[in-house]
DNA sequence: GTAGAATTGAAAATGATTTTCAAATTGAGG
DNA sequence: CCTCAATTTGAAAATCATTTTCAATTCTAC
């Protein structure tokens, strides 16, 4: 496991895990932590992110030549997530139907799915108008 | 559709089209050009790669803060792609299983899946090293 | 304690992409 | 063939999120 017990990291963490259902950014993180007189360079943020992003600890999606992260709690680790494209309105898919999608792509495809990836598509709402 | 009957971008467009199994960014565009003496300019490139992916006709992929493209031919734009995050291996899904799961997700989850999409996953060859 | 390793962060560097703007090309109508 | 407006082009400059550097600080064993 990490070492986020220590130091800033822990703090990133706890930003990460309160935020888990948005995307944020390196910079809406320094934002949030200069509010809360919390010492967290910009350098650190982006080496922790980086270090999230390689253990597969989190979603990454890259918008705006910006990247926005989410922390993938362990009880969604095994769920593909859908997002739309248009609203950002988004999704765990828990269904008995990606389960099997699961099992077909490992039997037949002999691929192991990476759960953190983001599948987008376009909600209801936006489709029509 | 678009027009790039004209000018530089069927010169592009056919380099895209050639190199459908792969993904290629701007620079080795640029290169190929260079090479033969095909007058395009980087930033046209930009521009016209910009403008296929508003269109929905490139699949996009970030790396190393450099985008990739590849063209997604017709008859391929209804399947989902997977892709191996370690090896590059990828593949479209065109079997009844996913058929079945766009029409689940149409149904129940009330989203159109953008089959641009790269889903992630390991083959078995990179899982087994 | 103390040495070695890991972490931090300010400042500078990086580098792919975008913007700007003036020149060239295109295309529709006459 | 012209002509004028709209579109496209590209060189150079600007942008800006992220990475690198490196010296200082903190952590961890022993």
């Amino acid at each position: 496991m990490m070492s986020y017990k220590t130091g800033q990291r822990r703090i990133i963490m706890d930003y990460l895990i309160k935020n888990k259902d948005k995307f944020v950014n390196a910079e809406e993180i320094l934002e949030y932590m200069k509010k809360n007189k919390q010492e967290v360079g910009l350098t650190t943020i982006y080496r922790f992110l980086n270090l999230l992003e390689k253990n597969n600890n989190v979603r990454v999606e890259i918008e705006n030549h910006t990247k926005y992260y989410q922390y993938v709690l362990q009880e969604n680790s095994e769920h593909l997530f859908l997002k739309c494209k248009s609203c950002g309105k988004s999704l765990d898919l828990k269904c008995q139907e990606f389960e099997d999608i699961n099992k077909h792509i490992k039997k037949e495809h002999k691929f192991r799915l990476d759960y953190n990836t983001i599948i987008y598509g376009i909600c209801d709402n936006c489709t029509t108008k």
